[in-house]
DNA sequence: CCGTCACCTGTCCGATCGGACAGTTGACGG
DNA sequence: CCGTCAACTGTCCGATCGGACAGGTGACGG
């Protein structure tokens, strides 16, 4: 694959209006670098066994379920390694630490059956500010990947996670569930301001600043007002 | 340019250990499109007026004090929409909605005093979540800049982002200030538990969830918990 | 002209938090 | 063998939150 394919890909991405159209795009062109497969999908942070949520599904049929259903993504040193660095790997990079454990092992076993031998994975910040990663296989026995296609890789799998940002976050155009001033609420009381300090900061009365956390709680369903505050930076209303 | 020079600088970034030797490349290479500076800084969202964190800074002497100082980022048209989308945008695009106001012509007309008059932004999510932007400034009067060219100052762009990030943080590979209970219970905490819910959730007495939570307060040496939560999203230690 | 809505304020009170005190247990490494 | 540290548990209490009650103002559009 030469460089000029990858512009050819990013340039496409403006076009793709859904998720699978991506994918397939993608796909195409990973397999001209000789990988089959891929997933996108975010990764579980220490000791969290929450169901990582998956963003582009390419994997073989059957592994994907299987992985899932065994909660393997808890277990699998290149989703762990995942989770603790930014820069993009081979497989075969992952320290022994996380990839020579018997379960991480026995993951890499069942994906042969699957014909996924070797992968390179590229970390990135996606979707709701969750911590993904980009997972191309082979069928490879081992792959040494000359920097360049790497460098190749890398470029189509983050520019594919930002369309996918891009298309799950639409009506950036509206108004949104927060006022202004219960945002800045929410923003005095992520930084550890009381009720009564809030309220001396922006003039108000304490009463003012406890009922305009109590509309940013109803806004978004919530009991507490540090769910509101979690969910706000979530959806990237304000930034802590 | 063509494409395979943007692939020799996604190569060369592995290598770059400094921002400043990140962003002397990144401006060699922005030249031969065209543009003369460069900065990627945070944006401020919705009615905050916090100063925007800068992660690389590319512009005119001056300029850039001026920029700061006179708080132009709150009423900037470009610095507003790079708040608002994900997509790539030439700084022509600019919704009227915010580039029409006076003070963002204002804006303008200063920017234009230091050789700068047109550009093209590259909104991303960058280090600790928030939302970044790097914008591409120009001397020529109006840039119609080709898609091809677009892609290539993108890849850069999201790249240069990605590089920042990991240099950012570093220690990463050691265990973090949080132990997992720490962390388990902040993760509850965030999803709207009371102490005693979190208890029995996680089978222990009501005390040990608060003295868990005193833990994680003083490891990131605040106040409240709900700082804590804020604290550790921001570091990518739990993910709400 | 009147409804709607953001914005603002007040009181009362039980539930919850956060700080200060004082411990036990088990694992792990020097 | 002993120090250290994560993990765990307890009581007491003032500060704070969150729910429920009941209002007033100004702007904006139908």
């Amino acid at each position: 694959m030469i460089d000029s394919d990858v512009f050819d890909f990013v340039e496409r991405c403006r076009n793709h209006a859904t998720a699978g159209s991506l994918l397939s795009d993608l796909l195409n062109a990973a397999k001209k670098l000789g990988f089959e497969h891929l997933i996108l999908s975010g990764v579980p942070l220490g000791g969290q066994k929450l169901a990582p949520m998956i963003e582009l599904n390419g994997w073989p049929r059957g592994w994907f379920e299987r992985y899932v259903e065994a909660e393997h993504a808890a277990v699998d040193g290149v989703c762990i390694y995942s989770a603790k660095t930014l820069k993009p790997f081979l497989w075969s990079e992952v320290p022994a630490k996380w990839s020579e454990t018997e379960a991480s092992r026995r993951v890499a076993g069942e994906a042969t059956e699957f014909g996924i031998r070797s992968g390179f994975a590229v970390p990135m910040l996606s979707v709701h500010h969750w911590q993904s990663v980009l997972s191309f296989a082979s069928s490879a026995k081992s792959c040494e990947l000359p920097r360049r296609q790497q460098a190749q890789l890398v470029t189509m799998a983050i520019y594919a996670g930002m369309i996918v940002q891009a298309l799950s976050d639409d009506d950036k155009d509206g108004d949104g569930p927060l006022t202004d001033r219960e945002k800045e609420v929410l923003l005095w009381a992520a930084a550890g301001k009381t009720s009564s300090e809030t309220s001396q900061i922006l003039g108000l009365a304490e009463r003012t600043v406890k009922w305009h956390a109590a509309r940013a709680r109803e806004a978004f369903g919530v009991a507490t007002t540090t769910q509101a505050i979690v969910e706000a930076v979530r959806r990237r209303l304000i930034h802590p």
